[in-house]
DNA sequence: ATGCCTCAGCTCCTGAGA
């Protein structure tokens, strides 16, 4: 079995790109965040006629997720139960018997706005809620785009980046409490290469200098890690034309 | 350097992303 997560920045922009990765790529679960449109324009039939079933939730211009799976999902989830949300953000599904949640945790755009302070109550919420998940689901999976770097070894700049949005002490400390519920971050169990990031910025020829951030991550509790295989950044989709600023990262289970 | 891209939308600029 193997599942993904994929911010693709746009899922108009972005269709003819999912589809031919999926067709390199035919893992069973696919989540994708940043849909950016509507769930009136979300276009099943495409992954319908490859042979994906389709759960969305979207949002005019902004956030929006999706879980594209072979097999048929079970009690669907949207947000954070109980946590007041206008944004979508969250959907969660059983496929194959995996728990699955797939999250675009919210930017936080500057250490003391207001943004700031939403990313830290989204993520005390999603704690709890993925604490009590698990309680119920020993196979679970918590992948996503976090917009939290664990450590330095995630940032290509650590000294010039230091305390600046994705790399400060309260959101790391927020990531490794959920990290403290009992899950392991998928890439780090297996060998990586050197300055192995999932996100570059469009600008200043970023991805060619590989001056990124590792900042989409995949979570998986203790009987996954004992099925998981392989963990990896695919950078292939990053090198098309008008590319996503994200890369996937995919995880192979037995 | 409040810069550099990219995307959506009350679209020819602005807000947001990260």
């Amino acid at each position: 079995m193997q599942l993904a997560t994929w911010n693709i920045n746009s899922l108009n922009v972005r269709l003819p790109q999912v589809l031919d990765w999926l067709a390199a790529n035919p893992v069973d679960v696919l989540a994708l965040q940043e849909l950016k449109l509507t769930d009136d324009k979300f276009p099943v039939q495409a992954f319908t006629d490859i042979g994906y079933q389709a759960q969305w939730f979207g949002q005019k211009t902004y956030n929006g997720v999706a879980l594209l799976s072979k097999a048929p999902a079970t009690d669907v989830v949207k947000n954070i139960p109980g946590f007041e949300d206008e944004q979508s953000r969250v959907l969660c599904a059983t496929i194959d018997g995996v728990r699955v949640i797939g999250a675009y945790f919210p930017n936080g755009q500057e250490p003391g706005s207001d943004k700031f302070a939403y990313k830290m109550r989204w993520l005390e919420a999603l704690r709890e809620w993925v604490r009590a998940e698990m309680a119920s689901h020993p196979q679970l999976v918590l992948m996503g785009d976090y917009n939290i770097t664990f450590d330095d070894l995630d940032v290509w700049d650590p000294e010039g980046l230091r305390e600046t949005i994705h790399c400060t002490t309260e959101e790391r400390t927020h990531l490794q409490a959920i990290v403290g519920l009992g899950l392991h971050d998928a890439v780090r169990l297996f060998d990586q290469p050197e300055k192995n990031y999932s996100w570059w910025d469009y600008r200043d020829f970023a991805f060619r200098r590989n001056r990124g951030m590792r900042i989409d991550h995949i979570l998986i509790t203790d009987a996954l890690k004992a099925r998981a295989l392989a963990c990896v950044v695919d950078k292939t989709p990053r090198k098309n034309e008008r590319p996503s600023d994200h890369a996937p990262v995919v995880l192979t289970l037995d």
